[in-house]
DNA sequence: AGCCGCATGTAACTTGTTACATGATTTC
DNA sequence: GAAATCATGTAACAAGTTACATGCGGCT
């Protein structure tokens, strides 16, 4: 159960409610796990009744009243072990890649269509990503920063994010061109079947 | 379900048993979805009786009988919608972000170990994409076989798999760069605390 | 007037995981 | 003689998704 583990990887920054958790697990800005509010909500109910979290109820004026949930030392001592143990390989969940593989038999325009669409959105968290990655460096130079920040987790996983959205940007546009390429100019093979 | 769509992509390639796929979609090979053997063998049954697949049994003498699966006209069709379709987001499931996402308080040298492992995987991997990518090649350039070959999509994919395991060494390596010059030199505070 | 953000949930459902079982054959 | 490969499954469980609901406050 990883998503318990990233929660209480995710609170390491400190306290949060379900909400605030919501929109970093979202998939337009997550950068080490994603989650549905759904998933997070359930989950937080079951990690505070097993002790790992405790909830802090705030009473707000003009807001609905939050829980903000912070780790306990069981919490730390469970993080701790996750981090000890043998991580699960880790899977690709991937629409995109399945269209892109059936591309040839399928509607090649809607695959690209989809295909511009994710350019964007990954242009979109390379921005933030970086915006990040200055910010927790602060005016540093990254070899200060590692020498004296008191944790490096967060900036690797960034770098990461950094280079993954580089690749992603990088292989869209090669997809494009190549998607591009071959609508105006078709296979012989399938030109010739559309035309009888 | 994409996995549904996945198992209908993997048999553009031509009919396939279960085990045929189980091996394909393997976290150490698969390179656009992944799935377990028991994912495999229920949604084939459904699929078949979807009528999305067709089964046709293969009697072996020194080898169990096997079904040998391949696509239905129905199952082009439910393929070509699917790629018609705007891909569902994509998410990350990778337990080893999270490890890393909480290394600072947790197994620094069980991590940095599980880096190391998978640094390995990688560079496998790596190198099966490249031989594929070769063998689909086949001694053509790549414009050559962008516009002659009948499908472009397994190669994309291909593609793709190679920068992203190139991406993965680097950052791997970084990943074990940073940890071991803080296993030399932690971090003052927690020396400090450590020591006494 | 209507939508967005805050903040949380319930219920029903679909996917994915883990453990186990079978039994012959081939490779170390 | 033991392990791996082939080829398939069952059963029980855990995780993830989708649809919907609530109600106030602020923005346009």
């Amino acid at each position: 159960m990883a998503l318990r583990d990233a929660i209480l990887a995710a609170l390491l920054d400190g306290e949060a409610s379900g909400y605030d958790l919501t929109k970093a697990f979202d998939s337009s800005v997550a950068n080490f796990w994603m989650a549905t509010p759904q998933q997070l909500y359930r989950e937080l109910d079951r990690m505070a009744a097993a002790g790992l979290i405790t909830a802090r109820l705030v009473e707000q004026d003009r807001r609905p009243n939050k829980h903000l949930y912070s780790l306990t030392a069981a919490g730390r001592a469970q993080l701790a072990g996750f981090t000890a143990a043998a991580p699960k390989p880790g899977a690709i969940r991937e629409d995109l890649m399945v269209a892109i593989q059936a591309v040839d038999g399928g509607d090649a325009d809607a695959v690209a269509a989809a295909v511009a669409a994710r350019l964007q959105l990954s242009e979109t968290k390379l921005a933030n990503y970086q915006r990040r990655r200055r910010d927790l460096l602060d005016g540093r130079d990254e070899d200060t920063f590692l020498a004296e920040a008191p944790r490096v987790g967060p900036y690797l996983n960034l770098l990461r994010g950094v280079s993954f959205e580089r690749e992603n940007i990088a292989w869209f546009r090669r997809v494009l061109t190549v998607l591009d390429r071959r609508a105006g100019q078709p296979v012989p093979g399938e030109t010739g079947a559309a035309l009888l």
